[in-house]
DNA sequence: TAATAATTTTACCGATTGGTAAAGATTGCA
DNA sequence: TGCAATCTTTACCAATCGGTAAAATTATTA
């Protein structure tokens, strides 16, 4: 422990600067690329730096990727983990969806970041995922079925409607390229992003059937 | 054109297998790691042959990979041209989330070779995005914004209608490693998919409002 | 300001990448 | 059966990959 206290000491400032511009460089290039597709070289490039500059601060490729992915994991959950047993359901429903939009909107690259890790088959978070996840939407979906026997919102399972809250509000980041294909450059993105709100507001709360109709 | 009408001939026996494995080999590693994180070397190596008899077959990586996205997007598209504008709104958007939802499930690596491809910029795919891709959503928008004219569905956005069967569906092939580490590997596939398709069915007609309050 | 610690550069390494040349083996067909 | 077309293997290539060694430079501090 002594050892490694000498070790731990306090960063230098050019050591403070240049870990933060090689991890945003790196956010940019791994959410673009994933981690095999992506190379020290684009990273120390994007970063502004020789490669070996950069292995000077982090020792290997999936060091940087680590951290970036635990930096991101820390905030991922916290929309989830404030949704309040206590409050009004579709109320914490509609909160939920929100802010997890505003997510995808606000930091899209770390939503590809994780839908990389994800899609390629996420050996590098499996343990979070079965773990502190689980436990979380397990937690959650306790609070949602009791919701609904109570008789304050409709019954439902509440993985899947988990799952499709995060399939909804992730899409408009990872299928960024998509969207904006099919809705036209020009709109611009708070409009984009205002028009989805509205619409998954709609389609959580009240669904697609013609209104008075029960 | 006679020129090219020679080098068109009819394909061997051991042609058309070969190519058959190549392809099948080639949609387990690109679905997995996409285009750049996927090496020939892997590919040869999923089906069983080398590398330079793969390169026999298709001169470039590029080459089989542009094959699999076209055959891809073939398919891809078919359940949304089926959507019907002369049948029961309801009904039709019902079929649609039940369709995409089985090719989630029986096509899952199509499925993320596709969402791969979106995820890292689509650079070989935008003008399909902005051309077919985009006027058949527009078609179909038209469609459903008709449908909520004439009162026979609730009006909403059809973009992010569209947007959102995509995302819920196709959640099910692009994060299934999320999807089982939550729900547990042990449920079948075939009892997650048909909580997924009950529970898709009833928030896209009913929401999650209580049942009863209007 | 001298010495020490931190940072950056230059030059490199072996392994892997996508791809080729050409000889050898196999196949289908007249 | 012979022979051309097809297929496969062996041996390679230049470029790029992740990463290292060590000298040269810059910043910090006694």
């Amino acid at each position: 422990m002594k050892a490694r206290a000498a070790k731990t000491r306090r960063k230098t400032r050019i050591q403070q600067e240049n870990e933060e511009r090689i991890l945003e460089a790196a956010l940019e290039v791994f959410s673009m690329h994933g981690f095999r597709g992506a190379t020290i070289d684009q990273i120390a490039d994007a970063a502004g730096m020789s490669k070996p500059n950069l292995l000077y601060y982090f020792r290997t490729k999936d060091a940087i990727h680590r951290l970036l992915i635990e930096q991101l994991l820390d905030n991922w959950l916290d929309p989830l983990r404030e949704m309040d047993p206590d409050g009004n359901p579709l109320q914490e429903i509609r909160n939920y969806i929100r802010r997890k939009l505003e997510m995808a909107r606000d930091f899209p690259r770390e939503s590809r970041l994780f839908a990389n890790e994800i899609l390629q088959g996420a050996p590098r978070v499996e343990d979070v995922l079965k773990g502190e996840l689980r436990e979380l939407v397990d937690e959650k979906a306790k609070v949602i079925r009791e919701w609904g026997r109570q008789g304050k919102m409709a019954k439902c399972d509440p993985y899947h409607l988990i799952f499709s809250i995060w399939a909804t509000t992730q899409h408009y980041a990872d299928f960024d390229v998509q969207v904006r294909a099919v809705l036209g450059e020009d709109m611009s993105g708070d409009g984009r992003f205002e028009d989805a709100a509205r619409f998954l507001d709609q389609l959580f709360v009240d669904g697609l059937k013609a209104p008075g109709k029960n």
